[in-house]
RNA sequence: GCGGUUGUGGCGGAAUAGGCAGACGCGCACGGUUGAGGGCCGUGUCCGAGAGGGUAAGGGUUCAAGUCCCUUCAACCGCACCA
């Protein structure tokens, strides 16, 4: 061991014995307990920056301790290496998407390695691997033949930049997610996966997931967006069609005074009368000129047209006059509504401005409430008035009653709705996994025989950067040979959203390198599910529902053993610099390479998780780098200057001297402690403090004249042990100082000693009305009597009692004494 | 607009089930070691001379409130005409 800590050389040395020894190499073992702690697989941008840093020093902190309390951890990692960059790389430099991936992956596991994570490379993946990529494939297929993939012809999101369509969830604020630019609609025949299938599971089932933040379980929920109402068939006047809308509030059917079609209905165009026919293509003209984000705008003014037909109340039968206006969206529920201007704002400020009629059917009971000259709508429940029959009832048990008597008079009938809609996959780019489909004249969409899985990417394509997909350029991609009637075919040459490759990893690295299956499900039942989970909250909907989804559809096929693939979800907040988010273009980026090389992993590893708890943002600081730093080679200093003190001591020992008591009490607090922050609650910024107090006490130990040399053997071995998940490599060194000869990996985690956790005394604090007056040293562990007694006796309670009108007095044993006087 | 999170020294943060606010670290100041600097070691560091005051602001419950309840404000995040 050298005298000053050099960082680098241990570091380098640790890494490659790990290496060597196959020291993270996880296997099946029905034994133990197993724990599957992963971190979300990074995109291959080629450089680490502090974000996944402090994501995977979380995990690697985790998966040591558990590993120290004898779970068997699997800690995997891969490369989440299809998408976007790559391709823009090649248009850009003109090099192949796959040499650029996988040069930036090489690099990127350079990075990884040098921060000396506990990962089991051998199970490392990358989805843009035929390997991995045909089980993609084949899942897709899966999707296929059980009619939940189908392609559809549809008004889609098109980002002009990305020269591709978007799903929903990618659109932020009327923009792409990846470059910001404003997305239009384009008409285009795409593939979908009926996710809204599962809506209803994972709604429900996410309160199966105690472990995950409730922020994260309520963002879900509102995205997946539950109604429960009824759909309700209007009649139309002079016609033989009907009208389908969904509410939900059928309690106020009889307060309709008019419907409202979303201006793309195709009603619109079957239904409007000559006379209004001009005005209708003037709107539609008009709203054609408005992007996404203005036609969609709360604050945009609510306007429409009539259209010139009327349609029935089904339960009046009376006939109200039919607009097309731009507060109704055809992409939910029917794409028209029934209007209650008195029970509904939109409805009530557009029937204000067109001066339409509006009828009170729920009375309030308010007398503040002027029913028939509202200012504004009344949504609340209520008594039902102006309704028939129903009259009299609470509006609650009218929605009830109302679906019921649709029901019975087939009018109408109960109906769910959801905001979540069905997942656009299909993506007009290079790389990522071709959709393994197959078009025929004759059999139609026919999938690829699995036996010719993987369908291969294709080399031969130009990346313009325009249009459509570049495979269609390639010239023996397109044409082949159906699967089902060995006719002529076209290979669909979409490829699919990378959403897709990371909603089925975690099941891959059960048996990642598994040539025959997807995954053998005896592995998958003993993994399974992830216990821990960690990644950035920005995954809290997209990524997390979509791979919700897809093991939720690989469970009901028998591959996936879990309801809930994560059980535990951890997300972290992020790396800020003065405030704000770290960014090349702000220009305020630490680069983790930058740190390592001055300080090394293991400082920038402490600094990360001592500064800030893993949830919440955490401000970089350089001279809190420095901090760690120092802190590091003090614990190094200390363990080198004890080291020929303790080597010959014999791990018996007795505490004695009243120092003996003081450093054993600080010792095992500290185990507790740690172990409690990290075991219970990940609290690694405490656990680090409490670690520090415990150096600074052993320094404090050491300046005695009389030392212990037993118990300081077992103290210095304690600190290294619970301080190496967080920086491995100066304890693999120190471990191996005081005398080991192999890895601390393995060694159990050191067990606290209870009764060495009371002191003989405690010092509590005498209040006067809550007030902190004096402290006094009393005997510990007393009950409440005792305590009461001893606390009396005592002479400087004695004083402050003297003369004082007391009311009454509060013992709280080992805190506090509490005086109550007048 | 709806939903959520957060608000504590000069700074990052601690106080886990209502019981001594400010652990631990950074910064700063002073002292020691040193030719000097750096490094290291030590001491101090919420405000106030003091009584006392103090956890975004105001109110309440309690013997006791950063923690519970009500009102307000600010910052951040998510969704946003969802019928």
């Amino acid at each position: 061991m050298d005298q000053h800590y050099n960082f680098s050389k241990i570091e380098k040395k640790w890494q490659n014995y790990w290496e060597e020894n196959n020291t993270f190499k996880t296997t099946e073992d029905k034994n133990k307990e197993k724990y599957y702690l992963l971190e979300m697989f990074p995109y291959p941008s080629g450089k680490l920056h502090m974000g996944h840093v402090r994501n995977y020093s979380i995990g690697d902190v985790i998966s040591r301790y558990m590993t120290m309390r004898g779970k068997n951890v699997l800690h995997p990692m891969g490369w989440d290496s299809f998408g976007l960059p790559a391709e823009n790389a090649a248009i850009k430099n003109h090099v192949h998407p796959n040499i650029w991936t996988w040069k930036n992956i090489e690099e990127m596991r350079q990075q990884l390695k040098m921060l000396g994570l506990s990962y089991d490379w051998d199970r490392e993946i990358a989805t843009c691997h035929p390997d991995y990529y045909k089980w993609m494939q084949w899942i897709f297929i899966q999707f296929f033949n059980k009619g939940l993939a189908y392609k559809k012809k549809n008004p889609v999101n098109w980002c002009p930049s990305c020269q591709t369509v978007l799903a929903n969830e990618q659109v932020v604020d009327g923009c792409c997610e990846r470059c910001h630019t404003l997305v239009g609609k384009k008409e285009l025949e795409q593939w979908y996966l009926k996710i809204t299938e599962y809506a209803d599971r994972l709604l429900k089932e996410l309160d199966l997931l105690e472990g995950w933040p409730e922020k994260v379980k309520i963002m879900q929920r509102n995205w997946i967006g539950k109604s429960e109402g009824a759909e309700v068939d209007f009649k139309i006047a002079g016609s033989d069609k009907t009208l389908c809308v969904f509410t939900t509030r059928p309690d106020t059917l009889f307060g309709v005074t008019y419907m409202v079609l979303a201006p793309e209905h195709p009603y619109v165009k079957e239904l409007v009368s000559e006379e209004c026919s001009k005005d209708v293509e003037e709107f539609l003209d008009k709203l054609q000129y408005m992007s996404e984000i203005e036609r969609t705008s709360t604050t945009l003014e609510k306007e429409g047209v009539f259209i010139g037909s009327y349609a029935i109340n089904p339960l009046t039968g009376k006939e109200v006059p039919i607009y097309i206006a731009n507060y109704v969206l055809m992409d939910y529920g029917t794409g028209a509504i029934m209007a209650v201007p008195a029970h509904d704002q939109r409805d009530f400020e557009f029937a204000k401005k067109y001066n339409l009629d509006i009828v009170p059917v729920v009375d309030p009971g308010d007398p503040e409430i002027d029913l028939y000259n509202l200012k504004e709508a009344f949504e609340a429940d209520g008594t039902m008035i102006n309704s028939g029959t129903f009259n009299g009832m609470n509006s609650r048990k009218a929605i009830k009653d109302i679906t019921a008597y649709l029901e019975e008079k087939g009018l109408g009938k109960a109906a769910v709705n959801y905001r979540l809609r069905d997942w656009l996959i299909s993506r007009q780019r290079y790389w990522g996994t071709p959709i393994p489909m197959l078009h025929c004249e004759k059999c139609g969409w026919v999938p690829e025989k699995i036996e010719n899985l993987p369908v291969l990417l294709p080399t031969d394509v130009e990346f313009t950067g325009k249009g459509e997909s570049p495979l269609t350029t390639s010239k023996s991609f397109k044409k082949a040979l159906c699967p089902k009637c060995g006719g002529e075919a076209t290979r669909e040459t979409d490829t699919m959203d990378t959403f897709l490759d990371s909603s089925w990893y975690y099941l891959r690295y059960t048996d990642a390198q598994n040539k025959d299956e997807v995954w053998d499900k005896e592995k998958a039942k003993y993994w399974m599910p992830v216990d821990q989970y960690i990644g950035g909250v920005e995954h809290a909907i997209l990524h997390l529902l979509y791979a919700r989804f897809f093991n939720k559809f690989l469970y009901d096929l028998g591959y996936s053993p879990c309801i809930e693939p994560f059980t535990n979800l951890l997300t972290q907040g992020m790396v800020l610099k003065d405030g704000a988010k770290m960014s090349k273009s702000k220009g305020n980026v630490v680069s983790p390479e930058e740190i390592i090389k001055k300080y090394g992993a293991d400082t920038a590893r402490l600094f990360i998780l001592f500064a800030s708890p893993p949830e919440k943002e955490l401000e970089w600081s350089d001279t809190g780098v420095e901090g760690s730093y120092r802190f590091l080679s003090r614990v190094y200093r200390l363990v080198h200057e004890l080291s020929d003190t303790i080597k010959d001591a014999t791990d018996s020992y007795v505490v004695e001297t009243s120092q003996d008591r003081e450093l054993n009490y600080v010792l095992n607090t500290t185990i507790k402690k740690v172990t409690d922050d990290l075991g219970n609650r990940f609290n690694f910024n405490t656990a680090i403090s409490a670690i520090m107090v415990l150096v600074n006490e052993l320094y404090r130990y050491k300046s005695e004249s009389v030392l212990n040399k037993g118990l300081l053997r077992h103290a210095i071995k304690c600190l290294i042990l619970i301080l190496s998940p967080f920086t491995p490599h100066i304890c693999e060194e120190m471990w191996q100082h005081i005398g080991h000869d192999s890895t601390l990996y393995h060694e159990r985690w050191p067990e606290y000693d209870e009764a060495a956790l009371v002191r003989d005394e405690t010092e509590i604090a005498i209040q006067i009305n809550g007030k902190v007056k004096e402290r006094i040293m009393v005997t510990s562990g007393l009950s409440k009597d005792e305590f009461l007694e001893e606390a009396l006796q005592n002479e400087t309670v004695k004083a402050l009692l003297d003369g004082k009108n007391v009311i009454k007095i509060i013992p709280v044993p080992d805190k506090l004494l509490n005086i109550v006087v007048k």
